[in-house]
Order: C-alpha cells, then structure tokens, then sequence
DNA sequence: ACCATTATTGTCTTAAAAGCAATAAAGAAT
DNA sequence: ATTCTTTATTGCTTTTAAGACAATAATGGT
C-alpha cells in the first residue's frame, strides 16, 4: 500500500468534508479516494472517518490522527521543497509577514535593494500586527514581536524593542514632568493598541508588577496617530524606541525617565525577531532574505 | 511513485551503508532499492548519495534530507502505532528510563503495584544518569532533571529535587556549625558525581553566584556510600532532600541551614520531570503509565 | 415519499514495484 | 599489476496495487 497517497487523500477529504470533492483536487475517481482510505483504516485497524451520505466527519482517533499527520505532511512537503530548490538561484515568491510598525519602517525601504539583487525572487509582503504562523505554508519568513513557538522554527533576534515614554517639552511644562509612574495619574496616556489590546503602562514597584497607566486620551493601533497627538501637546505616547528616535533626535519629543523605569511587558526580553522555517533555510530565496535582513537590520 | 517505501529504502541504505544490507531487511532484491532511490533522486532532481560498490555516502543535501527525513518517518510511525494500539488495553513493552536515584527508591517499589494494575504490560526499566532521548524510538517515559527538550514532548514536575547539606550531629560538633557558606572551607565535602561531573556546592553572595564547595573528601556517583561516609562522620553531603529525609527523620544525620543558602545549581526550578512523546500520550500502556506515576508522584 | 447527491462495490485496465539473471565497477587480496 | 570478490546497476518478466468506469446502496433534504 501506498501509505503516502491515501495519507494524502485522508487528509483532503478532511480538509474538504467530502470524498467526491477531494477527488476532483487530485483528478481521480471518488472510488479511488474510497478504497484508499479504506485500506488505510484497515492497515491501522481503527476507522478515522465516519461516513454518511451527506457528510464525512473524523473520530475522535481519527481527529488525532488527522493532525499529527497533516502536520508530517506539510514538513515532508517542505523537506522536498528544500532539497529541489538547492543550489539554484533565488526565485520564485517569497512571502514575508511583518509588523506594521516595522514593515513600513524598516522592511520596505531595505526590499527596495533585495529586488534588485534577487530580481527572480517576487516579494509577497504582508503587514499585519496580527500573528500568522511560520509554521504551515503560509508564510517563508516572519518579522514579530520575539518568541519561538517551537523547535522548528527559528528566532533570531534583529533589535530591540523597548518601549519608552515621550512627550512635548510644552506638555511637560504645562503638565510637570513625571519621575516616579505613581505621579502618571495625574497625566493623559496616548496608547497604542496590539491585537492584544491596549499596551498598558507597567513598573516593577516594591518588588512587583503595577499598571501605572494614566488616564486615556487616545487608542489607537495607528502609531501616526498618536504620535501626531503627542506632538500637538495631547498627552504622553509609549511607542518602541526605534519608532520614536526620529523625532527624540529632531527635537519634537522628548524622552520621559522614570524611577522605577516604565516598561511595556513584565518580560525583560522584548525584542523584535525574524522567524522563519528551520529546515528551509536552505531554499536559496529564503537564506537569501534571511542573510539579508539579518546583515542589514541586526546589530 | 510510493514515495513513503522509497524514503524507508533511502534512509536504511543511509543507516546500514549498503543496498544489499538494506535490502536483507525490507527481504527485497537490491535492484528495489536501486530502482526506489533513483527514482526518488529523480523526482528531487538532486543526488543524496554518492555510490561505489564499497561505500555508500551522502552528499551534502542528501544528510540534510536524510536527517529531516528520517525524523518524519519515526513520527509517523509513531502516529500509526498510536491509532493502531486505541482502545485496546495497555499491553506490550514500556520502556522506562530513571536517574538511578529515584529510580531505586521510587520508580521501582511504585512498578510493582503497575504490573499488578496491568499485567499484559512488560515493564523494561533502564536506571542510567545519563540522558537517553526520548525522542527516538528507544524509551516511552523518562525521569529526569529538568527540561523540555521541544514541543512535542511533554514534561510534567513530578517533585522538587532541591540539593541540601546534612552531616552528623557528632560531625558537627567536632568540626563546628557553619552558617555561612565562606566557612565551607575548613570542612569536609562528600560529593555526589552526576554525569556532568561533580555537582558542586553553590551560593548566590553579594549579588553573584560563587562555588563555595568545601574540599573533598570523598567524591562518588553512589550515593549510598557517601551517605554513609557522612553518617560515619566523614564530612558534609549534599544530596537532594527525597534522598536524605528518611535519614533526617531517623535523626542519623541533620540538615544544615545557611544563610545565603547552599544549593546544587543556579536555576532555580531544579526538578525531577516526567517526560514523554506529546503524541504517543494516546497509546494506552503509556497513558496509562503517564497518569499512574503521575498520580503517584506528583504533589 | 421521492429525489439528488454521495460513498461504496465489482470488474477491467493500466501502472508500478518485485524478482531474477546478467553486467559493470571498484576496492581488496594475491 | 592483476585477479577476485563484493556491490550497485540494468534488462526483462512476473506480480501486485492503484486507476477507470459503471452500477449499487444509503441518506439527508425537498
């Protein structure tokens, strides 16, 4: 038996719901599909599938199955992948997924060179402060806030991402000038918002965590926004520090410091990283970008 | 092409060095394996080994794909057996592998009540400080220090392994009380060897970790002798608290307290884990062992 | 109660892997 | 250096397994 054909037509008719359907992808008769993951129960002497007419529906087995194998699948298909792309040239479209913030920043501006030094590569680029995951074929390379959601995948660090508070001198000198977080409630908080909702304000106060937040003035996940704000005297804006060193330098805002520091998680660690598929780092178009972006953004 | 028979074909040609040694295992010719592996070079458009009639070698990509690949086969078989083994009762092999430790004074009286429980289940327990991965086929639950190795195995705390010193009350009173880890020095150490190498004493002071172990007199990975080395006298040991606290309530020996306290590594989270494949949680001898020691164990 | 859709089963055809003998190559032994 | 032996490969035949297609059975919706 072809273990690897009727894993195939198992997982289609799951993702489908239907033998006839999943039949048409891979232009064979339903009778095929039928006798295939017939023969595949029968060799694992559990039925995955529960038949009717109308509709297919999983086991609870055969659910479990269904994953750790579509799972397989997928990196086996990856693996292939690698191995016929090695040592050709980079081509082919890449997707890359980003953060806003960063994306527009960073990441356009330095595409602009890789095109032009990797012509046969089409960039797909999505930004997206929601997550999606490297892990299926969705996305080659992905650039978020730092976590490695597994061993497959790899993280390396590019910068940091700390957040800082910053104001207008004239806000300040209106408002006074804050230098313990408990005065900040006294004050009006420009907030931005993550798909996690609003980042809150925190300090690490006689030994724990505290939401030191000040009033709202504004949310919004439009970093633009905010900063306008911020600049037109309207409170205090907490962004990353690469986000608002342009203006810090051109003198438009000023660094806020506070005793105890104000901080955006209660992990030391918050950095931006570049994810993307161990095992295809060795595609061409994905160490290409990789190698590319790292030389030109880590530090 | 069954893809699935010529990657089993390939990486047993890959393991054994030869086709015909390969082919003795599949009770194939080795034309097959000839056939089966070309075709899968063909279908990657790379070649993965380097043939002579000697020596079979992998090239570059083909240890690349070989490593990716023989991962995916274990899975999956992993994933069959879990579906082939539902619902039938716990039977067959359980390998369990412990640290001697609590293997001795655990793992083993628990497993006699086991066997009673589940008769059908052959009980193969290996008692070895050194790690064996349960990521290869070779063991279906672990006890070990501490960690995760990745995602797809599980880790449950099952008891706190905390190291502590304990000595004689005779000892002490001849060579004194010591409170603070600096007068370690003018003692006795009796010191338990993991793989590692010595498992040294420890101390967080003035803000930096320093190793405050006194000097030798004795250094072993049997901790029965240095247990009773120290119950002749014979210096300090320093053992986890599971071990020595039948001896601590029998009043043989007697736990010391320092201040900074003494401990066997920086981390704090040292613990004993059980460990076992996430996906072969559903194989009933290993759910039903998992959930046994657990049950047993854990507090 | 009927209809349309869908999965399954039977039979034939086609494709692919196994089996076996023969050949070619390359390190080991003389 | 030359033979010998082992090993991978190739050609050809046999066997096995999957695809095609028509027919049947089952089931949910109208």
């Amino acid at each position: 038996m072809d273990q690897l054909r009727a894993l195939k037509y198992f997982v289609k008719v799951v993702e489908l719901g239907s033998f006839t359907q999943a039949a048409k992808v891979f232009s064979v008769p339903a009778s095929s599909l039928s006798r295939r993951v017939a023969d595949l129960e029968k060799s694992l002497g559990a039925t995955l599938l529960k038949r009717s007419t109308r509709a297919v529906n999983l086991t609870e087995i055969g659910a479990e199955y269904y994953q750790q194998v579509s799972e397989l699948l997928n990196q086996l298909e990856q693996s292939n992948e690698a191995v016929r792309s090695y040592q050709t040239e980079p081509m082919g479209k890449l997707r890359i997924s980003a953060m806003v913030g960063i994306g527009r920043e960073v990441l356009i501006p330095l595409m602009e060179e890789f095109s032009r030094l990797y012509p046969k590569v089409i960039l797909d680029i999505e930004l997206s402060d929601e997550l999606s995951s490297v892990g299926r074929d969705d996305v080659d390379i992905a650039i978020r806030g730092g976590y490695a959601p597994n061993d497959r995948v790899m993280a390396i660090r590019l910068m940091d991402n700390q957040f800082i508070p910053a104001a207008t001198e004239q806000y300040l000198q209106k408002m006074g000038r804050p230098t313990h977080p408990n005065q900040l409630s006294n004050h009006k908080g420009l907030y931005y918002r993550s798909p996690n909702g609003r980042v809150p304000w925190l300090s690490y106060i006689d030994g724990q965590w505290q939401d030191v937040s000040a009033p709202a003035a504004a949310i919004s996940n439009v970093g633009e926004w905010l900063i306008e704000k911020a600049k037109n005297h309207d409170g205090i804006v907490m962004m990353p520090r690469w986000v608002l060193s342009p203006f810090l330098e051109r003198g438009e805002l000023v660094e806020l410091n506070f005793e105890p520091p104000l901080s955006a998680t209660q992990s030391a660690d918050f950095g931006v990283y570049l994810i993307y598929q161990k095992q295809r780092y060795h595609v061409p178009k994905v160490k290409a970008a990789v190698d590319f972006l790292v030389a030109r953004i880590k530090k």
